[in-house]
DNA sequence: ACATTATGCAACCTCCTTGTTGCATTTAAT
DNA sequence: ATTAAATGCAACAAGGAGGTTGCATAATGT
């Protein structure tokens, strides 16, 4: 599997989801996500106050969720404020939801075959 | 954000979906789970050919996506047959729409608002 | 002006992840 | 019976992730 060729981690289309989903894969992160998508923006410091870890951790984490494209932040004024980004959701239930098309045909092809067999 | 009592992250639903999400959130294993929604089960030896790494490290792969429930193996003779395993798909699929849902409504009540404003 | 709040940056630490290698074991093939 | 194939287990190493602390800086509040 080399990631600088064809790697069929990026399948038909040719982004690497694996960002995303690592961005999520950690309840912290998962958590302020899941936070954000009342679509209110929040500031760090808001963000830190009922978390068990520094804000600097909290920081980081938004960091990752930025990168991923999950969230965005703007400064306004001496606080820079993160909010909900839809975007690369939707691509991401996009890309699980043609990952569970191909299953699901997949299976029908079997059944086919299965009845066909009977015939 | 204590882990142990009620973390944000679980928010409705009390489950941990950040595991499953870091499971397909390494490159590599989101090859192999993509390479497995054709239905067919595949040995060991069989997934670790086309990879650039040893067999070992696939399998540790394995276990990772096998742990999240996203695959299941079973033996067959001398070799472990790992398969697709469409239920946590289907969770995630249905927390990421809960998500985009949460925030869809977040922007109607803040159009509403907005347009309630202007009268 | 001065204190406070919100943040950024950098160094550091620890542990988990990812990958390796070597060897043992079980099963299949000849 | 021997050999080859498929796997498991354990020890190991390197690097990154997640978190901390200390200090510097910019913007607000009084």
């Amino acid at each position: 599997m080399s990631k600088t060729e064809h790697n069929p981690a990026y399948g038909e289309h040719d982004r690497d989801f694996s960002v995303m989903f690592a961005a999520l894969g950690d309840p912290t992160r998962l958590a302020i996500f899941d936070r954000l998508a009342d679509g209110k923006p929040r500031s760090i410091s808001v963000l830190s106050d009922d978390a068990d870890m520094t804000r600097q951790a909290v920081t980081k984490h938004l960091r990752v969720l930025e990168t991923a494209g999950l969230v965005q932040s703007h400064k306004v004024g001496r606080e820079s404020q993160y909010a909900f980004c839809p975007e690369q959701l939707a691509e991401a239930r996009a890309y699980l939801d043609q990952v569970a098309g191909r299953w699901e045909s997949a299976l029908m092809r079997l059944k086919t075959f299965v009845e066909g067999d009977q015939d």
